[in-house]
RNA sequence: GUCCCCAUCGUCCAGGGGUUAGGACGCGGCCCUUUCAAGGCCGAGACCCGGGUUCGAAUCCCGGUGGGGACGCCA
């Protein structure tokens, strides 16, 4: 607190924030990733900093151009802008991992000059590990299940042995002690060799964010391994050269790099680099409490944008998992979030993703959003499913297949489709609702629900009443909600039912199904002809059998 | 197994030495109502366990337990 008051009497110059999304084109972007971008890109913008993207491609067996353009797309569905990176460039380029790589073997090898690394000819097995313990036939870790548990009470003699039970295995180190002329016989020989980073002993500490200090024993921490053989770095060297070049300030990124940090940290130092400001964020896990994964369904941002959730949704559902502005408020604006993230407020424990909440934020967001938008983003889904009824654009005319009369009543066909979203807007989760929901307004030949038939148009009174609708509808002036309504009400008294009694018959005749809109409103939209011509067909579909 | 991280309603979060432990999703009920939603109101629902510190612990400390993550020439 002391430094903060001292900084305001005379305030440090602080550089730029910099931060950086480096995702692997192994894969697309999933929700987890999407929500460490998110992170630190409302930090870069919060503090008017910089927000990289960086292409970590340097396993060439797994990554492709098309996971690139799928993580650009889905960080841009999501709302994500990026300062430098792929497609916008910068002054830190390049922002591909694969195209620095001359720059990564010139550090690994200024480690091996500093002594800070080593040549390891120990090839891409782990020769040299740890004995295997007495009981571990085969080796194959994936295949754990017995052997790994030793016996529970007599286990005293597990612990005799110098290999301890337990202990992981670690490289042996045995190429750092390697002879001048042992290391001169294996260069001449040309033996493949990576370079391995000599781990001092003692302790690494370094402080995050989100969690305080952290402190490793070295012992744990293995010579890892920071170029292959094969010249291409590991992700350890590249991720710390590229993020010392890119001057990058701030490290957030997901829990489950913690344990890389120590290794991360020692590069900065045999670098002689200072460290940027480390931030691990929870990780989001399945309904089982284990890490998303595929199995739990969708993970991947492109298959909720092709749901029909609202990107806005996603956008505010994500911040809102594993982070919280101190205060109760959960819908947030783009804007918003901006202006109220901060790396403080992310919390320490991993969140369960919620698939139904991230819905109803989707529901409010439509709520929120304006006409306008809202038309434009439902616009390709209703063209794809051939329901669009405009023929050219809002404000141009209906389509064939909607009721002339709506032109008679001289609808312009943008009116008519917004008053038709916002009758729909309040039902509606996700864009796709807005298609399914729409379907009976925007198609010639209604799709008639069996149960709806069957429950609201089967009796004989049902189609009775129905026809008297019909009638009363034909009759009236105005093909309106506004004088709809009365006469259907009077109707429905002079009959002597509830008005309820006549709608659903109604209901079921003009929309095929038991769910709509209000009714009246219904009607009006449909627009008399059509209105009239499924009340009347349907009293002719259905009487045969009455 | 080893190391690291974590622990408030089913879930996401707030809070935090003295509170009727707060909000949201979901769930149940009521209101509104022509249906379905939306909206409004109400309700059920939580501080992992054990020690310690303290007048007082859900909150601080230690231990346990539970969960997660990492232990690659993957990132």
């Amino acid at each position: 607190m002391s430094r903060a008051r001292a900084q305001a009497l005379a305030p440090i110059p602080m550089p730029t924030p910099r931060l950086r999304f480096a995702p692997s084109p192994t894969g697309y972007l999933h929700v987890g990733g999407a929500r460490t971008a998110l992170f630190n890109w409302l930090y870069a913008r919060r503090m008017g900093g910089v927000f990289v993207l960086r292409i970590e491609d340097t396993d060439v067996e797994r990554s492709s151009a098309d996971m690139v353009t799928g993580i650009l797309d889905g960080m841009r569905w999501i709302g994500l802008d990026w300062d430098e990176g792929p497609e916008v460039g910068g002054d830190y380029g390049p922002y591909f991992q694969s195209q620095r790589l001359a720059r990564y073997r010139e550090l690994g090898e200024q480690l091996v000059r500093d002594g800070h690394a080593y040549y390891c000819y120990c090839g891409g097995d782990k020769g040299g590990s740890s004995q295997e313990g007495s009981g571990s036939a085969g080796g194959a870790q994936s295949t754990s299940y017995g052997e790994t548990e030793p016996p529970a009470a007599d286990d005293a003699a597990w612990d005799e042995g110098d290999t301890p039970r337990g202990e992981s295995w670690t490289y042996d180190r045995r190429c750092s002690r390697l002879t001048p002329e042992e290391v001169a016989a294996r260069e001449a020989a040309k033996m493949p060799r990576a370079i391995r980073f000599r781990v001092p002993t003692g302790e690494t500490t370094f402080h995050d964010l989100v969690h305080g200090d952290i402190t490793f024993d070295n012992a744990h921490i293995e010579d890892f391994v920071a170029l292959r053989s094969d010249g291409h770095p590991t992700y350890h060297l590249s991720v710390v050269a590229d993020d010392i070049d890119m001057a990058i300030t701030h490290v957030v990124r997901g829990d489950d790099h913690i344990s890389n940090t120590p290794k991360q940290v020692l590069l900065y130092r045999a670098f002689g680099k200072p460290l940027p400001a480390f931030a691990h964020v929870p990780l989001i896990l399945g309904p089982d409490k284990r890490r998303l994964s595929k199995r739990h369904g969708a993970t991947s941002v492109t298959e909720y944008s092709r749901q029909g959730y609202l990107p806005e949704a996603m956008m505010n559902f994500l911040a809102l998992l594993g982070w919280s502005p101190g205060n109760d408020q959960e819908l947030f604006s783009r804007d918003e979030l901006v202006a109220a993230f901060s790396l403080e407020g992310i919390s320490s424990s991993d969140a369960v993703f919620n698939p139904e909440k991230l819905e109803w934020f989707s529901a409010q967001h439509i709520a929120r959003m304006p006409a306008a938008e809202l038309v434009r983003r439902i616009e390709p889904r209703l063209r794809e499913a051939g329901l669009w009824p405009v023929k050219w654009s809002p404000g141009s005319s209906f389509d064939s297949h909607v009721d002339a009369s709506l032109a008679q009543d001289r609808l312009d066909p943008g009116a008519w489709l917004a008053r038709l979203i916002e009758l729909l807007r309040p039902r509606a989760k996700r864009l796709t609702d807005f298609v399914e929901k729409g379907r009976p307004f925007l198609v010639d030949e209604v799709e008639y629900d069996a149960d709806a038939v069957k429950k609201h148009l089967s009796s004989p009174e049902a189609l009775a009443h129905l026809a008297a609708v019909r009638d009363t509808c034909a009759a009236s002036e105005a093909f309106t909600a506004a004088a709809l309504e009365p006469a259907i009400r009077a109707l429905a008294d002079a009959r002597g039912v509830k008005a309820g009694v006549l709608i659903h018959p109604t209901r079921v005749a003009v929309v095929g199904r038991a769910e709509s809109p209000g009714i009246f409103e219904v009607l009006e939209l449909l627009g008399r002809e059509r209105a009239l011509d499924r009340m009347t067909r349907a009293l002719q579909a259905v009487r045969p059998q009455g």
